[in-house]
RNA sequence: GGGCGAGUAGCUCAAUCGGAUAGAGCACCGGCCUUCUAAGCCGGGGGUUGUGGGUUCGAUUCCCGCCUCGCCUACCA
């Protein structure tokens, strides 16, 4: 609603202003008022003239509202501090404008290739894994909601030295072969225990391994790393079975975490697939042919293939600067692997993968890439805009892969590349001492402790689920004492759900969030938890009140009606008093006493416009604000007016209707948040 | 050394393209459960927006200098 009227009167004075100045202004600036007072949508754009045209802003302002005339929605236009246009919404009309459900989108935005979570498949998933898990899949789903067509596809290092560590661990530390591995797999699926946290204690202690002993021993297990490494790339031997089962069992448990977020996948794309399907070869050629990577015969990267780093200025003769692609030796480094990747993402490479379905999800099928797929599959790729979510340490690997598409001359796919990056989450030094780590006085004395995977250091991601759980479960047994344990239990998940994805997401995305479970564990204030009680204290409404929230809005719908039928009649039979027929709606949201009804009415209002900013600025913590301050708004309103001991039949309509509403709207967004909203709490 | 990001209330964070009186939550203090659930509401104290300049009608926001912190800066992935 308030977007569509922010349009509308956008597209108003910027016809006054061609008309009366013959100026041509591409977007007018629009703004919220700092209170209701001040109307509801406000300009500061006579401010801007006001140099231009050679007068004080506050005449400029005043000739702009005279000109302007009536605009459908609004009451009336005004003047107001040094030279604001504040304009003034016809409030019922806007609320009525509300009540309809919105229409779906149609989906003819595009195609959007959402990459995250992308975890090493070594080791159990940690807080940090979730952050950027659940950052991605709330942005997909308001890329959805924006209707676009959305593939979400999560990467997979499987070749990787993180694979390469915990697999020499398996054969150096434990002795394992290939069928002892397979057996351990096997028993711990059977006793319910998890890989991915077995693997998480293992990978550290080869990490730890590595550095231990004599010199000689370090060399030597430094070489056994590195031949490991490349045993796994080359594949077909034992090492590289090892890496299989290991890196496809952790995947699984990844994949069963994030479903306990309510995080799914479409694809799968792994790194061995990028090597064995050749995907480099095909990228390389094209690098050579553009002109974006050359042979380097001089200085430090002699005999390198390299590319220039973006914003690097042309520099005569050698740029040691510059980004190593393929390295000495022939081989290539990650970034360029990644440039064939992203050339696929844009169906650009003229290769594909090969699909086999890996996962079953309620609703649809999770495939992963095969050297030699199923004849019968989806098609991913070829997307027109990407984003990847990815912390923000890696800025610079991502620009080179823009620099290189760019260089390629593939400016429209550059453009539509977006590193949707974050700050890591890290452990606040209490956190770690809690958490029975030791650590060095040094470490104390900061705000946080970044989390480390290679020293297991850090909160995984299922512990702090299950903790979650077990505290929000023990405080449901206390407040639903009629309800069976089953009940209780997916009551308990549905809030410690929306308590860690709200937490992850009410920050915005270049704030290092310090983790302490004193926070994580909060379900006061501006938390998930908050949000849902408001949800649960509506739904009561309705159900003490015997009726249903579409009822609600049927009602308010009918009243209107009404009220423009008597307008009507009044009109045709009294003549000059048309303008003084007065609507019952207008008065419940006019007034001192109405103020916050109004408000609650305007914020439920403005879904489409949060929306559009959370996509425009790859930004999801507006929609948790959103979703909160709607929340707060209720709150208030919930305790200022009692809506089933209203006398008056319409006005009760009208506040029925208002938590319908709020209600839609609330539901709406915390889905949107990939949060549920429970029936009690 | 170079690049990027950050510094806002005791703490954790917001603040739309440069706009009106810099806002929330937590913590603290004081009130409110016979009511549609107190995971809630109301009230209160709390700020030289790191610092010094500049740009202008207007700066937390833009520019320059300085201070502090973090990350990146491999022929690692």
């Amino acid at each position: 609603m308030v977007l569509e009227l922010e349009k509308r009167l956008g597209r108003s004075l910027r016809a006054v202003l061609k008309e009366k100045y013959d100026l041509e202004i591409g977007t007018i600036p629009l703004e919220t008022p700092p209170d209701l007072r001040l109307g509801e949508i406000a300009t500061p754009i006579a401010f801007e003239l006001a140099r231009k045209l050679r007068k004080a802003p506050k005449i400029i302002a005043q000739e702009i509202v005279t000109a302007l005339g009536p605009v459908p929605g609004f009451v009336r236009f005004e003047v107001a501090g040094a030279g604001y246009i504040n304009a003034y919404l016809d409030r019922a009309a806007a609320a009525l404008l509300v009540v309809p459900a919105g229409s779906p989108p149609a989906s003819e935005r595009g195609h959007a290739l959402v990459e995250h979570t992308s975890i090493n498949p070594n080791k159990a998933a940690h807080i940090g894994h979730l952050r950027n898990a659940i950052l991605g899949d709330t942005f997909v789903r308001l890329l959805r909601a924006a209707g676009y067509k959305v593939d979400v596809q999560n990467y997979i290092d499987n070749t990787g030295v993180q694979v390469a560590d915990v697999v020499v661990g398996f054969l150096h530390l434990e002795k394992k072969s290939p069928s002892e591995v397979r057996a351990l797999i096997a028993e711990l699926a059977r006793k319910g225990e998890r890989i991915d946290f077995y693997c998480w204690d293992l990978y550290a202690r080869t990490s730890q391994w590595y550095g231990e002993g004599t010199g000689e021993e370090k060399a030597e297990r430094k070489q056994l790393r590195l031949d490991t490494l490349h045993l796994i790339e080359h594949g077909g031997n034992d090492t590289a079975e090892i890496a299989d089962l290991i890196s496809t069992a952790v995947l699984r448990r990844h994949l069963e975490t994030m479903l306990r977020l309510d995080i799914e996948y479409d694809f799968l794309p792994r790194e061995s697939e990028i090597l064995h399907l050749k995907f480099w070869e095909a990228a390389f050629e094209k690098l050579k042919q553009s002109g974006v990577l050359y042979f380097e015969n001089e200085g430090k990267n002699k005999g390198c293939w390299v590319m220039t780093r973006p914003g690097a200025e042309t520099i005569e003769g050698t740029d040691d600067d510059a980004k190593v692609i393929v390295r000495s030796n022939g081989t290539v480094t990650y970034v360029g692997k990644d440039i064939a990747y992203h050339l696929w993402k844009f169906g650009l490479l003229g290769r594909d993968f090969g699909y086999k379905r890996f996962f079953t999800y309620p609703d649809h099928e999770c495939w992963i890439s095969a050297e030699s797929g199923e004849p019968n599959h989806p098609r991913f790729g070829g997307a027109t805009a990407i984003y990847n979510v990815i912390d923000a340490r890696q800025s610079d690997p991502q620009a080179n892969v823009i620099q290189a598409l760019r260089g390629m001359g593939y400016t429209d796919q550059a453009d539509h590349y977006t590193h949707f990056s974050y700050e890591m989450v890290a452990l606040t030094p209490r956190c770690a001492v809690d958490l029975g780590y030791d650590i060095s006085e040094e470490d104390k004395q900061k705000s946080y402790i970044e989390v480390s995977g290679r020293k297991g250091f850090g909160v995984k991601a299922d512990d702090l689920i299950d903790k979650l759980i077990a505290a929000t479960r023990a405080e449901v047994d206390t407040r639903q004492t009629s309800n069976d344990s089953a009940v209780r239990q997916k009551i308990a998940e549905q809030i410690a759900i929306g308590a860690l994805r709200y937490f992850m997401l009410k920050v915005t995305r270049n704030s290092v969030i310090a983790f302490d479970f004193k926070d994580a564990l909060s379900f006061e204030g501006e938390t998930g938890p908050y949000i849902q009680y408001a949800v649960v204290r509506i739904r009561n409404i309705f159900r003490k009140g015997s009726t249903t929230p579409e009822a609600a809005l049927a009602g308010l719908a009918k009243l209107a009606e009404q009220e423009q039928k008597a307008s009507q009649q009044a009109s045709e039979s009294a003549g000059l008093q048309a303008g003084a027929a007065h609507s019952a709606i207008s008065d419940y949201l006019t007034g001192e006493a109405n103020e916050d009804i109004w408000s609650l009415w305007l914020r439920a209002g403005r879904r489409a416009q949060i929306l559009e900013q959370c996509i425009g600025t790859s930004e999801p913590a507006y929609l948790a604000k959103h979703a909160f301050q709607l929340a707060q708004e209720f709150a208030n309103f919930y305790h200022r007016h009692h809506i089933l001991t209203e006398e008056d039949p319409a006005r009760k309509t009208f506040l029925l209707a208002t938590a319908a509403v709020t209600l839609r709207e609330l539901v709406g967004a915390l889905a949107l948040l990939g949060i549920e909203s429970p029936e009690a709490m």
